[in-house]
RNA sequence: GGGUCGUUAGCUCAGUCCGGCAGAGCAGGGGCCUUUUAAGCCCAGGGCCACAGGUUCGAAUCCUGUACGACCCA
């Protein structure tokens, strides 16, 4: 094991535990209180002028500070911190000098004693024995604080290198409770979506993650490999196929929440594996899921955040329903400049987008070129935003427009700048879905290769009915971003992806 | 993929323009200190300056390349 001075100061002192004849990495621990429970505990006996119980806690040493035959620390637990107050006289000089000598910041231990509050007023508990519970060998970078007189809490040299909170998250949780909060705040937000979906009848599934034909989305997948079967899989970039097949099997309302895998770029609001929400629903269609949509994230915020006013960014975020509707033709027109319907041909696109200053990929199908125009105008997509009616070569699970074969009912939510989900009157003709299967084929062997691949056995489903319906998908990772104001999404990952070093 | 910036002690950072002994605070070590809370005071330590190469009498510093990251753009 490889250890800097430090450290090897430290195993110098797992030593002189044990010489001492104080293992320290016992195998049981004797608390009896939490620190927040041990705090209130001390606030009763004081309410009802009774004697303040003698308890146990157990937690990380975050602060010490030795007076001489007196010394101070803080115990740090899940629920909050408590001070330990050490006296010679109480500890005995042996375990007093011990926990001078062998007891570091970062070390867990476990103190027992009676609660009481010092002359300043804090509630401490007065350590009769001291025990630890695991050594720390390295060094934890926890900060120093100072609370002024207005609450401020100020932090000095905080653990706050971006790759290295990332790479060692162990530590960035352990000295940033701000991310621990962050944390929990993401997990209520699935904790709550789930909810919702549950009370409103939709039966959570789990499908495929290795999948033999990948599909659903538009996304280049990962390839991995069956030995015994000699067959390669993909890791799923969506789970709209067999979520779907799974409304010809009669369930009306299904939905999975879990992890897509898509093989492209990493940017501040790209993971190479996400989290995922897709729901379908039975008898319903776009419309119907627009205000489906719209109860689910603002009951999931009312629920996970106590209001529907969020600050994102800068900005005031209000998901109170109902949020502007607007085309896709209307919205690149006013924030592009450019009414696509005038530029039928890819070529006649790519001309005019170029003429207006905007790259367009030479290979770009003209479906494609639509899409590169709503990632201009996506950033000034603040508050939420339905946009609706996409190009038909661009949404090959969707159900064309009545009245416009071109277009198909989809549509897109925007909030905070950012594409949050993706939603279509789902298309349940299964001619027309082999059409479209036909279609994305030309577009791959042109080249396309995010064009998604011909699924006979989705074919085959569908031939045996599957009712009308709508589906949505939200990009869990983003809305959590939402909800804590964090600007990359690898503050919402506990593992984002990095290069290895 | 492109541009800009960054990488120095366990942590947070100076030092880089303008080349000349490797610095600070915190943390750690040795002392003093029986109610502190960024405790205080004294003393002594701690470095592959990301990596590789080049220029130079001399490189953390200038040049080239590489790795990793941050931000912006695609």
């Amino acid at each position: 094991m490889d250890l800097n001075n430090l450290e090897q100061q430290r195993v110098e002192k797992l030593e002189r535990l044990r010489t001492a004849g104080m293992e320290p990495y016992p195998r049981r621990v004797q608390r009896t209180h939490t620190t927040q429970e041990a705090r209130r505990a001390y606030e009763a006996a004081e309410s009802t002028e009774s004697t303040p119980p003698t308890i146990t806690v157990a937690g990380r040493l975050v602060s010490i500070r030795v007076m001489g035959r007196v010394a101070f620390a803080h115990l740090e637990d899940e629920s909050g911190k408590l001070q330990l107050f050490l006296r010679r006289n109480e500890l005995g000089e042996d375990l007093y000098t011990l926990f001078k000598k062998a007891f570091d910041l970062g070390d867990f231990v476990e103190a027992t004693g009676p609660l009481i509050r010092t002359r300043t007023g804090e509630i401490s508990v007065q350590a009769t024995s001291l025990r630890m519970l695991a050594k720390a060998l390295t060094p934890l970078p926890i900060p120093k604080e100072y609370t002024d007189e207005a609450g401020n809490l100020t932090r000095y040299s905080a653990f706050s290198d971006t790759e290295e909170r990332y790479r060692q998250r162990y530590a960035d949780l352990a000295v940033n409770p701000e991310v621990r909060e962050l944390f929990r705040t993401r997990s209520r937000t699935i904790t709550a979506l789930r909810a919702w979906l549950d009370t409103h009848g939709y039966l959570e599934v789990e499908t495929p993650i290795l999948q033999p034909i990948y599909g659903g989305a538009a996304a280049r997948p990962f390839t991995t490999h069956h030995n015994q079967l000699k067959q390669d899989l993909y890791l799923r970039i969506s789970f709209e196929l067999y979520l779907k097949r799974l409304l010809v099997g009669m369930f009306e309302r299904v939905y999975e929440i879990g992890r897509d895998f898509r093989n492209e770029g990493i940017s501040y609001k790209h993971n190479p594996e996400f989290t995922q929400l897709e729901m379908y629903c039975a008898y319903t269609d776009l419309y119907g899921m627009m205000e489906t949509v719209e109860q689910l994230l603002s009951s999931t915020a009312q629920a996970v955040l106590g209001t529907q006013h969020i600050p994102y960014q800068g900005h005031q975020l209000d998901l109170t329903p109902p949020w502007r509707r607007l085309s896709l033709r209307d919205v690149i027109c006013e924030g592009a400049g450019i009414d696509y319907s005038d530029f039928p041909t890819a070529d006649a696109l790519r001309a005019e987008m170029r003429r207006c200053g905007y790259d367009a990929a030479e290979k770009a199908t003209w479906g494609r070129l639509v899409d590169n125009l709503l990632s201009e105008v996506e950033p000034g997509l603040i508050q939420p935003t339905f946009i609706h009616d996409y190009p038909v070569e661009i949404s090959p699970l969707a159900k064309q427009k009545a009245d416009d074969p071109t277009h198909v009912e989809r549509f897109e939510i925007f909030v905070g700048g950012m594409e949050l989900g993706n939603a279509f009157t789902e298309l349940n003709d299964p001619f027309e879905q082999e059409r479209r299967f036909l279609q994305q084929g030309r577009a791959s062997a042109a080249g396309d290769d995010e064009a998604q691949p011909m699924d006979e056995d989705y074919l085959r489903a569908l031939k045996y009915g599957m009712p009308p319906n709508g589906g949505f998908g939200l990009g869990v990772d983003r809305l959590a971003m939402l909800f804590t104001d964090r600007h990359s999404i690898r503050e919402v990952l506990l593992y984002p992806h990095l290069r290895a070093k």
